[in-house]
DNA sequence: CCTAATGTCTCTAGCAACTATAGCTTCAAG
DNA sequence: CTTGAAGCTATAGTTGCTAGAGACATTAGG
């Protein structure tokens, strides 16, 4: 049995984090020691680095929560498990798409500085107009509605 | 001159988010009307459109801070700005680094999944064990959504 | 001129996903 | 046996908004 201490250097995980996940119930409530100490075994090491590897993955907590009750009943079909994958795919590659275009613009507003008083910094002009930009780089949320 | 509505249709920036900018003081205090509401002229429009954009090329409130009390000396070098400029290009270039990573890693889930049971489903075999990718798409730095 | 509908006001609380602090108790090493 | 690290709880802060409550202001229609 581990300590959360321990948990979380295993696991590459801060212990605050360790106990924020189960204070929402991502985790289990833990085993405690005589002392009140939390304790935890393979199965709590597991879950941990599963839910570990999802966040690098760009999961949101509550997907990982769906992914985890999931895995809990290995008999069903994986197909909503498959479908949250798809979509995290989706949401990574439009995030990626908007990239894209900030670093466009970013250099070209870099680039066309030549570097002298505020009032002729490209960089402030550029801000100040959008105009001046070569690709449409407006955030999704905010060019849909209104 | 403006009322906070007719300022927010035009910037495309929300009512709250308005209030929320003058009550951090990214916006000065804006003049009132007899009837106590605010009243925005072409200074506080232009200001509101610098924010507006410079939120859409990702830069946080805090540069953006800086920005425009840069924007305020134009006789200044314009030195400062491009470095913000350039941090926010950096930081534009590591994010999508990591993205294109991770969409690597997903796909690589997604298309391995033959789409049967949970017990025999890639992505969640893959999600609970990082040695089954093939990229290192770790070290998660913080994951600012855009 | 009155009324109804919308717009605006302040204030508070909530969202994700942690992170940090304070003030304790428990544990392990020397 | 003492000391310092590690653990405990509870609360508040972070970023950039967004939503709600309840009251006041403005405007369009009848
Ligand atoms: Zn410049
Ligand atoms: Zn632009
Ligand atoms: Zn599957
Ligand atoms: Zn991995």
């Amino acid at each position: 049995m581990l300590t959360i201490g321990k948990l979380g250097e295993a696991a590459g995980v801060k212990v605050p984090t360790i106990r924020y996940y189960e204070q929402i119930g991502l985790l289990p409530e833990a085993e405690r020691s005589a002392g009140n100490q939390r304790l935890y075994g393979r199965k709590a090491q597991e879950r941990l680095a599963f839910i570990r590897h999802a966040r690098d993955l760009g999961f949101t907590l509550e997907a990982i929560r769906d992914l985890l009750s999931l895995s809990d009943r290995p008999d069903q079909s994986c197909a909503a498990a498959d479908a949250i994958a798809k979509a995290q795919l989706a949401e990574v590659e439009s995030r990626l798409a908007r990239l894209t275009a900030l670093k466009a613009e970013l250099e070209r507003m870099v680039v066309q500085c030549a570097g002298g008083k505020i009032a002729d910094c490209r960089v402030i002009e550029v801000l100040g107009d959008h105009s001046l930009c070569a690709t449409d780089h407006r955030h999704p949320e905010t060019e849909a509605t209104q």
